[in-house]
DNA sequence: TAAGTTCTATACTCATGAGTATACAATAGA
DNA sequence: TCTATTGTATACTCATGAGTATAGAACTTA
């Protein structure tokens, strides 16, 4: 903390990112609950108090607020990945805690933009922004069971199917988790983990 | 076919309930493609080679559409749950009958409708009855699941979040499965029983 | 206190898209 | 051939919602 002669300058960009934040969770919230396209700037603007050309004052158009949302979601589960990189554990214990944050960050207030977005709602440039980020999670978790495959922590299996029918699973909480919920967003993780793992059959 | 007076007005009859499923298919394929909000009537209509008002001599409303849409879809699972209701096999066997023709259902080009009419998308009325419908799948899953614990062939487990692990896993495959895959339907369905059916863990 | 910058509101434009009023064509039955 | 019904198109209405032009307020810095 430094007294520097642009410290109020600094302190007004500051003051503009934190509005600016406020807009992209208001609009998380709102598009999980009404859905993208019935959201209007003008919704928004109202739930701010504030017009709809002060909106346009911290994002350049809708989309953008959109892919806000999503990114913001998304980087609670790559840094999932990050953090467990330095782990030397097997790599069905690494996937577990992966799947933990996961199902934290679907059940966040962003959950339903990472999720619900769609390649539709989205003009080609963002789409394939968003399809890389999204790829890039899915390999993460391929890369994951194949390591569980060499390491024998996991059944040989089609790396690319499970892997699908994991984020699957867990992307549809989306749908209906609600806040407040009998199950808390950890129960359900370890749920969704000892589905996963010990799979439907006795052992 | 007995001939009779009547003949030519049910006829008749029929050929508008054959234009009138042509619109829900096209809609179907329309809604896949770009979604329903970035549908129009408009491009249905160029689609038939007709104009918007031909559409709405066969429905009332756009959300009509989707709502047929959906049922055409729903309709295929449904059938799945009674044909195994006759079956006297263990519940996890009926269960992975089940969850081929859903897969199937998934993979159709109703998939769509399916799996991402949203609630936001429809009137209250509509919506409800939809979800009313979705209950029924879900509740037909938890109960086979429930059965499965009860005669052996299901570990114990928790057959609400089960239930939405497996649906969900399916249901996903909407958003990434595309017509002319290296996977017929077929062979995601066994894929995604094995991983459900086993885990992950090694045996 | 003056000048520049940032923020916000009023009051638009403009495009899109759902749904319709009206009229014309085609077919069926008498 | 006349009438009624069904199907289709032309040419609208009307609401909504994204995005903007413009002007004024508020705050910053000198």
């Amino acid at each position: 903390m430094t007294i520097s002669p642009w410290r109020s300058s600094s302190e007004l960009a500051r003051q503009r990112e934190i509005k600016r934040e406020a807009v992209i969770l208001t609009a998380a919230r709102a598009f999980r609950q009404r859905g993208y396209h019935n959201t209007s700037i003008d919704d928004l603007a109202a739930l701010l108090n504030v017009t709809k050309p002060t909106i346009y004052h911290y994002v350049d158009n809708k989309e953008e607020i959109l892919f806000e949302c999503f990114r913001t979601g998304l980087d609670q589960i790559q840094s999932a990945f990050k953090e467990t990189r330095v782990s030397n554990s097997t790599a069905i214990i690494r996937l577990s805690a992966v799947m933990r944050r996961y199902v934290q960050a679907i059940t966040s207030e962003f959950g339903w933009c990472m999720v619900r977005a769609e390649d539709q709602d989205l003009s080609p440039v963002m789409s394939s922004r968003i399809n890389a980020l999204k790829g890039q999670i899915d390999q993460g978790i391929r890369k994951l069971i194949k390591e569980g495959i060499a390491d024998g922590s996991i059944r040989a299996c089609d790396p690319k199917i499970t892997a699908f029918a994991l984020a699957g699973g867990m992307n549809w909480i989306a749908h209906w988790h609600r806040d407040g919920a009998e199950l808390s967003p950890d129960q359900i993780a370890d749920r969704f983990i000892e589905t996963f793992v010990n799979g439907l059959q006795p052992r």
